[in-house]
RNA sequence: CGCGGGGUAGAGCAGUCUGGUAGCUCGUUUGGCUCAUAACCAAAAGGUCGGUGGUUCAAAUCCACCCCCCGCAACCA
């Protein structure tokens, strides 16, 4: 039965262009998606941005242009950024959306009885005009990096919102499974985190320190602070509350986030949630890190890598599938141009692209194009299904692997070359050669069904050159090997004495990084 | 101090719940094949499973203590 089915992804903070580390929500949730299409439901799929708050109307001002010109054009980045993933989403949000603005008021004002007023105390900049944590301020001695001043211990009136209100009834969905945290252990982590109870959070500023957000119903001293804008995008892109059909969709079955932001995820939203009195999500998928070469990403070690360039290096599928294959869900992982470049000559280019090659030629050789009679898949799908089912994404993409890896293992046990040869002039092996090569055109058909969610395009090219049981050869070969010149290589050295009597060597070309 | 994750072949990891000949991928070496993108297939070398002690006929796996790395502790995907 076809069900109707939500997936959410974290909306990021348009201060700064994408990095690498954001493709693990888009294509985590896609994954699923396309996955659960298949499977013949129906999937709604949000992706959006978050545009306020003193950060982005900083960056703006840096930029010097108004703070709506300047999500504006940040927007458009990050919404190229995701068409270039080829993710599969049907709503795209922006915080900044009259409309999502309009509610989140409408929100605020439900949740009215669970707000008061207090008194929000921490270091601030005079130069930032903003606080910064109790973490920042020691990690920085006290004294503001941007603006060599230290900071001020300073208090100011704003709202708060009693979670702690809802600690209990928040712990009891976590720990019952009817919020459930994967992977388990960020379940505990939470759960540990708020053994004493959620804390109230400040959701508002002083207009004065924070114009960019959503202004206060009823104050228009104060602006609200940006995760209670941000968190309530996922129902406001439903169009909660005067439409409806959000009721078709919420609760959302998987809300996809880093695991910097499951604790409001985990905690603030479900709290707001059941201040409005709408159910929770089913699952809280917490997905890890991108480390870099083995560091964190960081604009000062300069090691932030640009999905986009990948992408113009390698192509969207070699992307997704390294993120698919070789980046754990769960866990932190790390990616380099070495690891990158061999997964993608070694399993997507020998692997599974000269697979198709030998495939598609046989066929052409010695049957003329057409394929004998199709071999039913034989490959056990269990290990697959389930592992998509428990969101296991990477351990799904190597089962489509076990098959390719069987095929080209078949092929050469089976010789259909000798087989061809002996074929000319014994009927009974041509039916023989019929049955190998059906075997191995099956195969790869199940392969590029397993693939779907994964490699879209790739899926699509081996199902198109099969499928019709004539085959149509690519114009191009699937994945062509690429190799990245090593800037190392070409570092100068020292010449031999003998060398400096030959004729001087061109100049090395540098910064060509070309795909040869 | 607390909580969580981890320490297994040169590298990256699985195996630990439910003790029983230590496995996968890459890399290295050798062999085979020639349909294919100098691709594919096979075999070999390579590990006292962080340390110490305990339980057991038997411990990577269970227990105790210890060492080291990473993360979290409320506004960083």
């Amino acid at each position: 039965m076809s069900k109707k089915l939500y997936i959410t992804t974290a909306i990021p903070y348009v201060n700064a262009k994408p990095h690498v580390g954001h493709v693990m929500d888009y294509l985590i949730a896609d994954i699923w998606a396309r996955h659960q299409k298949q499977l013949g439901h129906e999937v709604r799929f949000q992706v959006g941005t978050d545009e306020h708050g003193n950060k982005i109307a900083a960056k703006a001002a840096e930029a010097g242009q108004d703070p709506q010109t300047f999500t504006d054009e940040n927007c458009v980045k990050f919404k190229q950024f995701i068409d270039s993933l080829e993710v599969s989403y049907t709503d795209f949000i922006r915080t900044t959306d009259p409309k999502h603005q309009a509610v989140v008021q409408y929100i605020w004002q439900q949740l009215a009885p669970y707000i008061y007023k207090g008194t929000y105390e921490g270091w601030y900049c005079e130069g930032c005009e903003s606080f910064v944590t109790d973490k920042e301020a020691a990690a920085t001695n006290g004294v503001c990096p941007d603006h060599d001043k230290p900071y001020q211990r300073l208090s100011e009136e704003n709202y708060y919102f009693k979670a702690s209100e809802f600690s209990d009834k928040v712990r009891a969905a976590i720990e019952g499974n009817k919020l459930k945290i994967v992977p388990e252990f960020r379940k505990h982590e939470f759960l540990n985190m708020i053994k004493d109870g959620l804390l109230d959070v400040s959701i508002s500023r002083p207009k004065k320190s924070l114009s960019w957000g959503v202004p206060v119903p009823g104050d228009d001293t104060q602006v609200m602070y940006v995760w209670l804008d941000a968190l309530a995008n996922y129902i406001t892109v439903l169009g909660y509350p005067e439409n409806e059909t959000w009721r078709e969709y919420w609760p959302a079955d998987i809300q996809v986030v880093g695991k910097d932001i499951m604790r409001f995820h985990a905690g603030l939203w479900p709290a707001m949630l059941l201040g409005l009195g709408v159910s929770l999500p089913k699952t809280l998928l917490v997905h890890g890190h991108v480390t870099v070469a083995g560091s964190k990403m960081s604009k000062t070690i300069g090691n932030v890598v640009d999905p986009v360039e990948v992408i113009d290096k390698f192509g969207v599928e070699a992307l997704r599938y390294y993120f698919s294959r070789h980046v754990s869900t769960t866990d932190d992982s790390d990616f380099s141009w070495d690891k990158f470049e061999k997964a993608y000559n070694n399993e997507l280019a020998n692997d599974l692209g000269n697979l198709v090659s030998r495939a598609a030629n046989m066929v052409m050789r010695y049957q003329a194009g057409v394929v004998g009679e199709l071999q039913k898949p034989e490959h056990d799908m269990f290990a697959y299904n389930e592992a998509l089912r428990e969101l296991r994404f990477s351990d799904a993409i190597a089962e489509a692997w076990a098959l390719v890896q069987g095929a080209n293992k078949f092929i050469d046990e089976t010789k259909p070359w000798v087989i061809a040869k002996n074929a000319e002039n014994d009927p009974e092996e041509k039916e023989h050669l019929d049955e190998v090569l059906g075997h191995v055109v099956g195969s790869l058909l199940q392969v590029a069904n397993m693939l779907y969610p994964f490699l879209p395009a790739t899926s699509e090219k081996i199902y198109e050159t099969f499928n019709t049981g004539v085959v149509k050869p690519l114009e191009d070969v699937l994945f062509p090997k690429i190799r990245l010149e090593a800037p190392e290589a070409a570092a100068p050295v020292l010449p031999e004495p003998a060398a400096l009597a030959r004729p001087p060597v061109p100049p090395a070309e540098p910064e060509q990084n070309e795909i040869g």
